[in-house]
RNA sequence: GGGAGCAUAGCUCAGCUGGUUCAGAGCACCUGCCUUACAAGCAGGGGGUCAUUGGUUCGAAUCCAAUUGUUCCCACCA
């Protein structure tokens, strides 16, 4: 320690790594239920492969900063730590480290295959949360859950077989979002809509029997020939490649363009098929040429035209988005080769009227973000949502859970009331798989299953239906489907105290509800609502109180961070660099509620920069020689009154930020609190004198009082920078080894001596503008001056301005005299400093005059208002009490300038 | 197409229930200092029609309306 501190710099390496270890080996971030109030917080589980990246870093330093601070309150506070399987992107990692050694994944059995992804997760899993511990996290780690442990698997079946039971779940056939690459359903809000250029196509689709053709008549009709008179539809399309796949093209009967083409039946162009024009309002006049092409197989639009007129269905893709035997062009070529080929193939065979430049939007895989989702038409699982939308909108829009910002409470409010069923069926193996089980059934047979928690009971039941008394164990076919990731975590806050399984049992009783979420507001919909919906269902019960939304991590430009974009700094290399400490007070400081951040590596400085401030304001008070006779100065002791008065007036403030979850704001009343507060006013207000190279001691009760206000500002600043307060709390005191900062209570908010801070105030202010004569002037510390006072002035003045502003006296004077001095204002006291020879008469003439100026700039101002009849009338007394000071004090100013001016004039 | 947010200093943003926290903070910038804790620092300083236009009010950065710009969310128009 002795070599360590006289570095001038504070260096968090070996700090960080011997404290992390100590906290927790000592078990102090464990938690178990006893008689404290509980604070619980669940972690947003991350990706279980995935690593640290800048959003994480912000989540998770917000929720150490609460947890800290709950669990320094005084409260049992717990954090439970944990990942999630994430089986989209798991399994398409896992895929693609298998291709990279020439496995396929349709070549494997499910067993064989998840043997693979198990190897994968044990590889990876676990260094997002080795990362987090770099961070200074206070996870309970001995409770570390996995969305696929035992735990959480047989949670998630057992509420699946519920909501079966209970009739909220069903399997149905329908239109889904269909992920190509994946091969699997995805549930709408796994769709990312985007804006992109592309083209509309204008094909021609001939009329069948051309003798039939008759025009109407009808005013603004258009008929269609060619150069040999034959007639021909045109119909706009963005998806050529799925023309093999029509079955109608569809004209609105109101349509005076298409009146002709009604009753007709035409031919898919290059397909050669007939199919019919069938009349539907849905069909948009203006749009295109107001004919569409029907595609019932690819697009919701078209499936629910397929369905009224009754229409045939063509699928013509394979699951993996290549076309099928289905088709009669193209088999076996990838659906975006394929409509470059025909549109080529159209241009060629004549059928290409014309192709425009379009803006339309596509919906993408959110998973896989190259990849287009297909609408597909499939058997899948659903989740009834209307009553558990009803039990999920209750608890937030009765206040019960408060959204930070609040503003989300719309954004809640309106998807909910607007909720399609969740498709919960995802065509993957890794994952829980689905414990429903078919029976045998003959071709072409209804399917007939039972659902149950195991095969064993799912024979059962199985036995109950007639006609199935003998079946076997082996004759059921175990669903080959897994569930959507998000259905179990949604159970997360239940499931992590085995709350499903053991409903009473001691640890979901006492930690649930949890107090706080923490989570960006992209995941509203997946994690936030559905775990009200949990919850309530579940524990009858809301899963937490408050919900902080951060913002999206940005760079400096405001672009979103991302891997391709090489704009996302590496956390674990800002950690390296600037400390953990440094990176979280940096990014606190930028981070409000619900508002994106830019970072910039600035900010990280300014954290690192702050830890060295705190290392230096250590090692000054530590060099200090103590004396036990030396009396306390009278700056001192003005300082520690002032100082204990400051503290108390800024936790009050603190603690009124965090009840609002202004976090940062929070942050940066602790960082003024102890960089100006502290090192600039109180530190130099006790510092002892410095003679002949050698310092004076410094009195005992002034030392201990300075180490007690340390020790307040390190527990004050701890849940946001653990380490150095941690380190420097144990330096202050040798005797305090084997304990820890974290077991301290916050500094409490007090009675603050207001008049005492505007006094303080006050002298500061004097001293500013004595600091501000000395530049100007170039009078150098060293030589001090005198200071005249005319008027009422505080009694800490003398001992403040003589230590910080080298005022060697203080004189209460009737009058400044006649020499040449340098005179400025505080409120409305006068003070002088004699300068004689020092003043510029002319330079401080103008500057006078100019100052006259101004305050009868904004006397005038107040004048207004005070001889406003109805202001005097209708504003609030101390309103107008307030603009007569301000006029009274004003008036003095004004005339004290004038004295002072006619007094320099007259030299 | 529907909804929400934002617009205040060069940058990022506070400004909460209209009135001394009213025009603020941090960073950046300028000037002077290597003053025995800290140059990753100290001291001092400049900088803004609060997007625009109306309205309400004794009084508006703050409340209301419209406009402009911008961001996000939701929605099946090929």
């Amino acid at each position: 320690m002795q070599e360590e501190i006289s570095a001038t710099k504070y260096d968090p390496t070996s700090v960080e790594q011997r404290w992390y270890s100590y906290w927790e080996e000592n078990g102090l971030f464990h938690s178990e239920p006893d008689e404290r109030e509980p604070y619980t917080v669940v972690i947003p589980p991350p990706n279980v492969t995935g690593v640290l990246h800048m959003g994480h870093m912000m989540n998770n330093t917000l929720q150490d900063v609460l947890v800290r601070r709950a669990r320094m309150m005084g409260k049992n506070a717990l954090w439970v730590p944990g990942t999630d399987h994430a089986s989209i992107a798991t399994e398409a990692k896992v895929v693609g480290r298998l291709s990279e050694q020439g496995i396929r994944k349709q070549d494997l059995t499910r067993e064989q295959f998840l043997s693979h992804a198990w190897d994968w997760t044990r590889e990876h899993g676990g260094i997002i949360l080795k990362q987090l511990r770099r961070l200074g996290a206070s996870c309970d780690w001995q409770r570390t859950a996995f969305t696929m442990d035992e735990v959480r698997s047989k949670s998630v079946i057992r509420v699946f077989c519920d909501l079966y039971d209970k009739g909220l779940i069903y399997r149905g056939l329908r239109m889904v979002n269909w992920d190509p690459k994946a091969r699997t359903a995805l549930s709408n809000i796994e769709v990312v809509y985007k804006e992109e250029h592309s083209k509309l196509y204008y094909l021609r689709y001939y009329v069948a029997d051309q003798d039939a053709v008759r025009p109407t008549g009808a005013e603004g009709e258009v008929l269609h020939r060619d150069e040999d008179g034959r007639y021909y539809a045109v119909v706009a399309t963005t998806r050529p490649e799925t023309i093999m796949g029509d079955t109608a093209m569809c004209i609105n009967p109101k349509d005076p363009k298409n009146q002709w083409l009604r009753g007709r039946r035409v031919i898919v162009p290059l397909v050669g098929r007939e199919i019919p024009v069938i009349e539907d309002r849905y069909v948009d006049i203006e749009f295109g040429t107001g004919c569409l092409k029907v595609t019932p197989a690819h697009d919701v639009n078209d499936y629910n035209l397929g369905k009224t007129h009754h229409l045939d269905s063509i699928d013509i893709f394979n699951p993996d988005g290549t076309i099928s035997e289905n088709s009669p062009l193209y088999v076996g070529l990838d659906r975006n080769v394929v409509r470059k080929m025909i549109s080529k193939d159209l241009e060629a065979a004549g059928l290409m009227e014309k192709v425009e430049d379009y803006l339309n939007k596509v919906g993408y895989s959110e998973r896989n973000p190259d990849t287009a989702v297909e609408p597909r038409l499939c058997r899948q699982w659903y989740l009834k949502m209307p009553h558990l939308a009803k039990i999920a909108l209750k608890p937030v829009l009765d206040g019960e859970i408060k959204f930070y910002p609040d503003r989300f409470l719309g954004t809640y409010r309106q998807w909910l009331e607007n909720i399609d069923d969740w498709c919960i069926s995802r065509q993957l193996w890794w994952g829980h798989r689905i414990p429903a089980y078919y029976l045998p059934s003959a071709e072409g047979e209804e399917e007939r299953f039972v659902v149950a928690e195991s095969r064993e009971e799912a024979l059962e039941r199985a036995h109950k239906i007639a006609g199935c008394e003998h079946l076997k164990a082996e004759d059921l076919r175990h669903d080959e489907d897994a569930l959507d990731t998000w259905f179990s975590s949604w159970l997360w806050p239940i499931s992590l105290f085995d709350g499903i399984l053991h409903p009473d049992n001691p640890e979901i009783k006492y930690y649930y509800p949890t107090a706080d979420l923490v989570t960006a507001p992209d995941i509203i919909f997946f994690w936030v609502a559905r775990m009200i919906m949990a919850g309530e269902e579940y524990m009858h019960q809301v899963p937490f109180r408050n919900v902080y939304f951060t913002g999206i991590v940005r760079d400096k430009l405001g672009r979103k961070m991302s891997k391709q974009l090489g704009n996302s700094p590496d956390p674990i290399g800002l950690i390296d660099k600037y400390g953990a400490d440094g990176v979280r007070l940096g990014i606190l400081l930028c981070t409000s509620a619900g508002n994106d951040i830019l970072f910039d590596e600035s900010q990280v400085e300014q954290g690192r920069n702050f830890c060295n401030k705190i290392w230096n304001a250590f090692r000054l008070v530590k060099g200090w020689t103590v004396s036990d006779d030396a009396p306390r100065s009278e700056a001192a002791e003005v300082a520690v009154k002032w100082f204990d008065a400051r503290l108390k007036a800024t936790v009050a403030e603190m603690d009124r930020d965090f009840e609002q979850y202004r976090i940062n704001d929070a942050v940066m009343c602790s960082y003024k609190l102890f960089w100006d507060d502290f090192c600039s006013w109180y530190l130099e207000l006790v510092k002892p004198a410095f003679k002949d190279g050698v310092q004076d001691p410094i009195d005992r009760g002034t030392y201990e009082a300075t180490l007690g206000f340390f020790d307040a500002l390190l527990r004050l600043l701890h849940p946001v920078m653990p380490f150095i307060t941690e380190e420097l709390w144990h330096a202050l005191d040798p005797a305090r080894e084997g304990d820890s900062i974290m077991r301290q209570r916050m500094p409490g908010a007090g009675k603050v001596d207001e008049a005492l801070l505007a006094d303080f105030a006050s002298a500061c202010q004097t001293v500013v503008d004595i600091r501000a004569v000395r530049q100007a002037k170039n009078i150098p510390v060293r030589d001090t001056l005198r200071l005249q006072v005319k008027g009422a002035y505080p009694a800490l003045l003398a001992p403040v301005v003589s230590k910080m502003a080298g005022i060697s006296q203080v004189e209460s004077v009737a009058d400044f005299g006649s020499g040449a001095g340098q005179v400025f204002m505080v409120g409305t006291t006068q003070y002088n400093i004699p300068l004689e020879g020092l003043v510029d008469t002319g330079a401080e003439i103008a500057r006078i005059k100019a100052e006259i100026q101004r305050y009868e700039g904004f006397l005038r101002g107040v004048n207004a208002k005070l001889s406003n009849e109805r202001f005097v009338a209708n504003a609030p007394e101390q309103v107008v009490a307030l603009e007569r000071k301000k006029h009274s004090d004003a008036t003095t100013k004004i005339e004290n300038l004038k004295a002072q001016l006619s007094k320099l004039e007259n030299l």
